[in-house]
DNA sequence: AGATTTACATACAGACATGTATGTAAATCT
DNA sequence: AGATTTACATACATGTCTGTATGTAAATCT
C-alpha cells in the first residue's frame, strides 16, 4: 500500500475516530466489531490496529474529540448564580446544536458498559463529577456571600444536588426524543432549578 | 437427564435469573455468554435456552425479578412533600439494604447498552420516566393547593426537576463506592431538594 | 540518493458465542 | 398403566471477532 503523508494520516486517523463513534451509537461499544468501523472509514483493520491499540483506545479518543461539554469559565459575567446558570445551559444547547456532542454523549450514557478496560472511564466521569462539585460549591459559597440565597444554604450540599439534576438531566434528554418528559422544556428546568435557590421567590 | 419436579425447574429458573444478574453486574451484559451464566447456576445453556428465548429474556427476567426502586403508594400519612421525600428515601434505602437490587440497578445504569433488543428497555424506563412525573406532578399539585409550596411553583415543572434529580442521583449513587459525591449525604440530599420547595425555609 | 520509517493492507490462527437439533429419563396427564 | 410432556444435557454447525505477523510502496530522514 502506498504510503500516506503525514496529514493524510493525520485525517484517516480523525476518520476513524469520527465514524467509531457514529456506529458506537448506533450498535453500543461492545457490538460494534473494529471490522465494521474500519469499513465505515474506508479503511481496514489494519489500520484502526495502527492508529489505535483497541477498541478501549479508539473509545478514549471518541471522547477527547469531543471534549467536555460543561465549562463555566466560558461564563464570567453576572452573580454567581447566573454563571452557573449559563454553564449549564450551554452544555444542554451543545447537545442541542453538536450532533457530533450529541452521539459521544448518547454513547457515554446509553451504549456504553463500564466493565474491564471502560471501569476506569467511570472513573474518570466520577473525577469530572468531583470537579463538577468544586467549581459548583465555589458557585454557591459566593451566592451565600452575596446574600443571593438563604445564608444557611449548605454550598457543598447544594451542589450536590446540582449535580445529581444535571446528570439526570443529560441522560433523560438524551433518552426523551420525543420531548415528553425533559427535552422540550430544558431551558425553563435548568432556569428553575438555579432560579430555586434565590431570595424572595416571587410571590 | 432425569426430569425435574415443576418445583425444581421453578427454583432452577430462579436461579438462573440470579446468577445471570450477578454476572451481568461483573461482567456487563454484552459481555457475559449464556454459558458462564449457566456454570455459574450449575446447568449447561441447555438450561437457559429452555427457560428464556435468549439473553434479552433472560435480562427481562432479572430486571422483573427485582421489580421497580420506587412506590410511592407505600407511603399514605403526612402531606405531599412529605409523602415525596418518603417515596425517594425508601428508594435509596432498598438500593442500600438490597442486594439484589443493587445489582440490577447497576446493570440497567452502567453496565447495559441500549441496543438493538435492549431498545425498548430504554423505551420501558422512559416510560417509567413518565409515570413517576404523573404521580410527583399530583404531588405537587397538592402542596400547591395546601399552601406548602410557593402559589406559583409550576408542578409539572417542579416535578420534572425531581425527576432529573432523582435520575442522576441513581446512577452517581452507584458510582460512587468511596462516598465522596453523594453516597455519604444522600439522606440530606432527598431530604433537602424537597424542603427547598417548601415556603419559609428557615431564617 | 540511499537508508529507514511509516501508514497502512493482507493473511493467519485461534478463541468464543450463538442457536438449534437431538437425546432421554422421569413427571405429569388421562 | 400407558402415553405424552417436560426439563433439561449433549452435540453440532456456523459465524464472528480479536490480535498479531507479515508485506510493501511511498514519505521522510540524513
Amino acid at each position: 500500500m502506498a504510503r500516506k503523508t503525514k496529514a493524510e494520516a493525520a485525517l484517516t486517523r480523525d476518520r476513524i475516530v469520527t465514524c467509531a463513534r457514529q456506529v458506537f451509537s448506533r450498535e453500543g461499544v461492545t457490538n460494534t466489531s473494529l471490522e465494521t468501523v474500519a469499513k465505515e472509514a474506508g479503511v481496514t483493520r489494519g489500520a484502526v490496529y495502527w492508529h489505535f491499540r483497541d477498541k478501549a483506545d479508539l473509545f478514549m479518543a471518541v471522547r477527547q474529540q469531543t471534549g467536555t461539554l460543561l465549562r463555566f469559565d466560558d461564563f464570567r459575567t453576572g452573580d454567581a448564580l447566573e454563571r452557573l446558570e449559563a454553564g449549564l445551559q450551554a452544555a444542554l444547547d451543545r447537545l442541542r446544536t453538536d450532533r457530533q456532542a450529541l452521539e459521544t454523549y448518547e454513547v457515554m450514557l446509553w451504549k456504553c458498559e463500564y466493565v474491564g478496560a471502560f471501569a476506569s472511564v467511570r472513573q474518570d466521569l466520577m473525577s469530572a463529577s468531583s470537579l463538577f462539585l468544586t467549581e459548583v460549591t465555589e458557585f454557591y459559597g459566593e451566592a451565600v456571600r452575596m446574600k443571593l440565597v438563604s445564608a444557611n444554604l449548605d454550598p457543598a450540599l447544594a451542589a450536590r444536588e446540582t449535580l445529581c439534576f444535571y446528570a439526570g438531566l443529560l441522560k433523560l434528554w438524551l433518552a426523551d426524543e420525543n420531548g415528553v418528559t425533559v427535552r422540550a422544556e430544558v431551558r425553563q428546568l435548568i432556569t428553575q432549578h438555579v432560579a430555586g435557590r434565590r431570595l424572595q421567590k416571587a410571590v
